[in-house]
RNA sequence: GGCCGUCUUCUGAAUG
């Protein structure tokens, strides 16, 4: 089982979710034999919600029951996360009480998917009463339920207030930041430059021997990038090579967008054939980010090349 | 008796 389990999982993760499906059809039926457990299950529902047909995914609750293997805690928090994912925050809510109803009890990812699934939906105020009640449910807040709230308050632009969430509603309850925390908090100043309390958040983590990683440096970058200031970008872009944390295509899409945006098209130019030799695949964001600069300076023919390559290398226009 | 292999939740980039 563990063998079919892995090999069904390894499909979905590569995005083969109808291969995956049609993988277990044939195991399950007839001359198959094979008897699915738990984990398939979840896996195969997993696998129905990343394609976001999560509504299919609802119905195998019930053919679970049929066949004799009862849904558990983690096929509900699957299709509940898939529903918060999908905006569909009260369906989820609905599901959380329901399956309360079959005695099966919610744990820190079931709330903490619903407190995303509020977050994200513009209700913060709603989140935060949903983890006082899951600490009257006797499951405590662990790093990803804080980790999701300072997130969402640094993404209204409350950075500072997010911090304190963590030095002080965090360390009062022991429970440690992680590199999200960081990176969370990175983001929130960044995104408004506040370049100086960013990098302090940065020497705090490699302090407690929580290394940045290549989110913190993209999002360094970025803050720099919309400062203006490229020459500390480039700077950081430099630096983390040397500490052996590779630019991705993300860091690479961010550096450039920052070379366009001072005007200096030729150096964003260069980045983005740097990063070919690199190794470090272009997608569409990397492609649009250059097109726009060569666009907005004029550069129309080198902008139609640019989309010609583009398409010839098969990434897909949006 | 312990450990190892399979399922669910959190962080970074484009145009408008």
């Amino acid at each position: 089982v563990i063998t079919f389990n892995t090999l069904i999982n390894g499909l979905c993760l590569e995005g083969k979710i109808h291969q995956a499906l049609r993988f277990f059809e044939q195991l399950v039926g007839r001359g198959g034999g094979f008897q699915p457990d738990i984990q398939t299950y979840n896996t195969i529902v997993n696998g129905i919600c990343k394609i976001g047909e999560t509504t299919q995914a609802l119905r195998y609750l019930k053919i679970m029951e049929k066949r004799g293997c009862l849904p558990n805690v983690v096929t509900y928090n699957t299709i509940i996360d898939s529903l918060c994912k999908h905006m569909r925050v009260p369906e989820a809510l609905h599901l959380f009480r329901k399956m309360t109803v079959k005695a099966i009890s919610p744990d820190a990812v079931t709330y903490n998917s619903l407190i995303g699934g509020l977050c994200n939906s513009g209700q913060l105020k709603q989140a935060v009463l949903l983890s006082k009640e899951m600490v009257k449910d006797g499951i405590m807040p662990d790093v990803v339920t804080y980790n999701i709230l300072v997130d969402a308050l640094c993404k209204e632009g409350q950075a500072a207030e997010a911090q304190a969430v963590v030095e002080e509603t965090m360390a009062q309850s022991g429970v440690q930041p992680n590199i999200v925390t960081y990176n969370s908090l990175i983001h929130g100043y960044s995104m408004r430059g506040q370049m100086d309390e960013a990098t302090e958040v940065f020497s705090i983590m490699s302090s407690k021997g929580v290394m940045p990683d290549v989110f913190s440096y993209s999002s360094l970058i970025n803050g720099y990038c919309e400062t203006k200031r490229i020459d500390e970008a480039k700077r950081l872009f430099d630096e983390m090579s040397h500490n052996g944390i590779l630019p991705d295509t993300i860091t690479y899409t961010t550096l450039i967008k920052g070379y366009c945006q001072i005007g200096s098209i030729q150096a964003a130019k260069e980045i983005f054939k740097r990063m070919r030799d690199c190794g470090c695949h272009s997608n569409i964001m990397t492609y649009s980010t250059l097109l726009d600069g060569l666009c907005k300076h004029g550069l129309l023919d080198e902008a139609f090349s640019l989309f010609g390559s583009m398409l010839k290398e098969g990434v897909e226009a949006n």
